[in-house]
RNA sequence: GCCCCUGUGGCGGAAUUGGUAGACGCGACGGAUUCAAAAUCCGUUUCCGCAAGGAGUGUCAGUUCGAGUCUGACCAGGGGCACCA
């Protein structure tokens, strides 16, 4: 018996798909119902690895089964071409980004080809052509003329590594999340787009996304970081800087309880009074000159000054308030002020024992006497009766907050109000290898938008990258040009586009990527928005996610398009990685796992023979040297022993873990499967027949394949592909041991070979297509509709009930389905076990759930 | 500090609504085949026990005829946010 050999069958299936252009997408002319699934498009790097593979394995197995189901899907596949690491191959290599970047693509596409996935090739784009980069600059210019990208001198993140700023939510733990450098903060002048005016509507229409992992949603909603409260306007008892001072604060029930006000050392009235003030000058200096990574600020202890004005209490105008300024006091947040209730919040109290100001409870804690309450060293933070608080006393906190809000409406010194942790998306990059962003900048007339006709504004291909600093800003003439307004002479933006820019709205461009006269054709785009199924990594759960449904919402409102909603991605699913060992040779070098092998039971390098340190399972990482390159994988053992293996045992949201051992079980399944399927004897009937007249053994294997396909095709719709996997080794299993010994035998083989081989379909194409061909299937499997379980034969005549005795399974036995309770009852009191089990004790109950269990009480 | 998730055999995991815990795979062990090996095939494999039987889903309680599943407290691991007013 031959053995299946995937070098052969994978490349004449690929060619046999690819000559009847089988993934190309229809579109709103089809006729038949969409489904729009994409992975996150990659960054050409280098290589595929096994790793990379499960992202677009998982959601080829759905682009697959969506087509079968009758849908015309749409499943593109493009490149995330810009980013830094091309300027450093370009530093270390001397090789053009432009140059390092399309020659891995032109690797990772053959590999992603290799794989065997249902793309439509038709549409691939890169973000790096200036055909796709030159709709971006005419986004930034829409986005600009209504108001949503704007620039403004403000305190921004910068990575001194990459010499570049970076927005809030590319820094990790306050270091860069590409080169791992501390952030220091730097104030200088940069492009942002206005995603703080969507915060609301993010966060509200995160209940909406209902086929969203629950933890991206909490992310994403804790990111934003809504909090109500009130805005409340202190009276300054000296006018000189103004008539109140703001303050945002979620408590309002807590305003009797305040005993100071504290200033940002930034904030304008500090600012003022340094000027006059030498004490004050020296304290901001101070505040400015403390370190600027995020560590540092954070560690730095608690400070203040008294800035020797004052304000009054809104609620009664003999009391008067100290101002303060204070280190911990943000000025990016909220009004860059608060009043300080050191009873109710830890670091107020803190500052306040610190400087001896006032501490007066005005929260009793639930069960507290407000005779004997006191507040130490702790404050108390949470909710509770309000007291000492004249109008509030008795008021229970949420209460007290809505009745403190109506008065200080009242007395106009204050209102309801939001405030959000979300900034403003800072896009500016000090980089090459971007899109560059669309302006001039003229001395007469500013900031100038290169005219529509102009576009696009192409990157020179002359730079160097010898010195660390932006190249486009070193390019000797590049920057000059004319100003397109007044025509003398003027600067070109020289800062390029955050690269989470273009992943904003290649979901679009996907659409209908041949649109030259705007970014998408809104027809195209409205007939294919949302994306039904989204596949990719947790770690863009905030970065990638929240730019792009700021972007679709924005481009909504700039008139680009129409979607519902708002909503770029109905379903999100997010993958979890594949890991592997790592290991390291005697002189602390990683290794990769072809450079190791085992020798008496221990694992020596290969090239020196010593033995190797055995390191933990980590996500396969270029870094680590734990990847097993795709291409190599391929050719020992095909493309669909690597889609079968990364779908294999862990859930699809958790980490596998690649072992050699795993592989070796998936390489003995696929030749058993297809020993299986050639078992069968010559003249059988094709895949497609249905034994209806089947019994006995016939008849079970026909329901072992229709319930396996029952619990296969609600594995695949709930995203549960690695019980799916274990479902169909379950019938091949059957099948396998299933020896017809006559015609009504082998029809019901056929036909559940049939049903095996359409539903592995999806998972294992080219092994699918090989057993479609041999068991004489009509055209191709894909081509085949994905088959339908007969409930006739999901449901067994006969069930076997366990009997329990106080909880504990004693007994089982084997009645017809629906036979009544009291029969039921009989059989399983006179049942051997049963009665054994309940000797010398009374029965009390016997309590009979039909068709499943029997539990009978005694004592 | 606050918020969220996860704890099941030697391992990855299954048990979708409370109803036979351990499907399927890996590993291990035994056997067949072979001169031998690879490959393949057939068994066994939660733990204790020869067995009958007993125990068992992180711990402790609770609800229930019945709990991996529900509730509460705790323990452990992972993740997110964090001077956010």
């Amino acid at each position: 018996m031959s053995r299946y050999n995937p070098r052969e069958a994978e490349p004449k299936w690929q060619s046999a798909w690819a000559e009847r252009d089988a993934f190309r997408a229809g579109g709103p002319e089809s006729g038949k119902p969409k489904y729009y699934v994409l992975e996150m498009f990659p960054y050409p790097s280098g290589r595929i690895h096994v790793g990379h593979s499960r992202n677009y394995t998982m959601g080829d197995v759905v682009a697959r089964y969506k087509r079968a189901r009758g849908f015309d899907v749409l499943h593109p596949m493009g490149w995330d071409a810009f980013g830094l690491p091309a300027e450093n191959a370009a530093r270390d290599r001397g090789v053009h980004p432009g140059k390092w970047t399309y020659g891995n693509i032109d690797v990772m596409r053959k590999q992603l080809q290799r794989l065997g996935l249902a793309l439509d090739w038709s549409r691939e784009i890169a973000t790096c052509d200036p055909a796709y980069y030159r709709h971006q600059q005419a986004i930034f210019l829409k986005l600009w003329e209504n108001g949503l990208a704007y620039r403004k001198t403000a305190k921004v993140n910068w990575d001194p590594v990459d010499q570049t700023v970076l927005a809030n939510e590319q820094v990790i733990d306050g270091k860069g999340w590409r080169s791992g450098a501390e952030v220091e903060q730097r104030e200088l002048d940069q492009w942002f787009f206005k995603i703080t005016q969507y915060a609301d509507v993010l966060t509200d229409a995160i209940e909406g996304l209902d086929r969203w992992p629950d933890k991206v949603r909490t992310m994403q909603s804790n990111w934003i970081g809504r909090s109500r409260g009130a805005e409340v306007r202190f009276p300054l008892t000296d006018t000189r800087f103004g008539e109140t001072i703001d303050v945002f604060t979620t408590r309002p029930d807590t305003l009797f309880g305040a005993s100071f006000l504290a200033l940002a050392p930034d904030h304008p009235i500090v600012k003022a009074l340094a000027k006059d003030n030498p004490q004050i000058e020296a304290f901001c200096q101070d505040c400015a000159r403390m370190g600027t990574t995020e560590e540092e600020i954070e560690k730095a202890p608690k400070k203040g000054i008294d800035l020797g004005i004052k304000v009054r209490h809104p609620f009664d105008d003999t009391w008067e308030i100290p101002v303060w300024s204070a280190n911990f006091v943000l000025s990016g947040y909220g009004t860059g002020a608060i009043f300080g209730s050191p009873a109710g919040d830890q670091r107020d109290l803190d500052f306040a024992r610190k400087y001896g100001l006032p501490v007066n409870p005005v929260v009793l804690p639930p069960n507290a006497d407000a005779a004997t309450h006191t507040i130490e060293d702790e404050a108390f933070t949470g909710h509770g009766t309000i007291y000492n608080s004249r109008f509030l006393d008795g008021l229970e906190t949420p209460a007290a907050i809505e009745r403190a809000i109506e008065e200080l409406e009242k007395l106009d010194l204050g209102k309801g109000a939001t405030s959000y942790r979300l900034r403003d998306w800072l896009v500016s990059r000090q980089r090459y290898w971007g899109c560059p962003i669309p302006i001039v900048h003229c001395a007469d007339c500013g900031a100038v938008p290169v005219p529509e006709d102009q576009l696009p504004v192409v990157l020179p291909e002359d730079v160097t990258f010898d010195q660390p600093s932006n190249p486009l800003e070193r390019h000797p003439t590049w920057k000059n040009t004319d100003c397109p307004k007044c025509g003398k002479p003027a600067r070109r933006e020289t800062d390029t586009l955050d690269t989470f820019v273009c992943s904003s709205w290649y979901f679009l461009r996907f659409t209908s990527p041949w649109t030259e006269d705007a970014p998408f054709a809104p027809a195209e785009a409205e007939h294919w928005m949302p994306v039904d199924q989204y596949v990719g990594g947790i770690e863009h759960a905030i970065l990638h996610l929240l730019y792009a449904r700021f972007f679709t919402r924005a481009l909504n409102d700039c008139g680009l398009m129409k979607l519902d909603g708002g909503e770029p991605f109905a379903g999100l699913f997010t993958q979890g990685m594949v890991t592997h060992e790592t290991y390291k040779s005697a002189d602390g070098k990683w290794l990769g796992p072809d450079e190791i092998e085992e020798r008496d039971g221990t694992r020596v390098e290969i090239a020196t023979g010593k033995p190797v340190t055995v390191g933990a399972i980590e996500k396969m990482s270029k870094s680590k040297k734990n990847v097993v390159d795709l291409d190599e994988f391929i050719e020992s053992y095909g493309a669909d022993a690597a889609r079968w293996f990364v779908l294999s045992d862990s859930p699809p949201e958790r980490d596998v873990e690649y072992t050699d051992s795993g592989v070796e079980g998936v390489w003995r399944f696929i030749q058993r499967l297809w020993t299986t399927v050639t078992s069968l004897p010559e003249g059988a009937p094709g895949p497609a027949t249905i034994a209806a007249d089947a019994s006995g053994d016939a008849l079970d294997i026909r329901k072992a394949a229709h319930k396996a396909l029952k619990s296969v095709t609600d594995s695949i719709e709930g995203f549960r592909f690695n019980s799916a996997v274990a479902q169909v080794h379950d019938l091949v299993n059957a099948l396998r041991k299933f020896e017809p010994t006559d015609a009504a035998g082998v029809a019901a083989k056929a036909e559940g070979l049939g049903i095996l081989v359409r539903m592995i379909a999806p998972f294992v194409p080219h092994l699918a297509e090989e057993c479609w061909s041999v068991l004489g299937g009509e055209g191709l499997v894909i081509d085949a509709a994905w088959p339908e379980a007969d409930p006739a034969l999901l449901v067994e005549d006969t069930v076997t009930l366990p009997i329990q005795v106080n909880g504990k399974r004693r007994a089982q036995i084997d009645v017809a389905k629906g036979t009544p309770e009291d029969l039921v009852k009989e059989l399983a009191l006179s049942h051997d076990g049963v009665v054994r089990a309940t000797e010398g004790l009374t029965v009390r109950k016997v309590i009979v759930v039909p068709d499943r269990i029997v539990n009978i009480v005694v004592g």
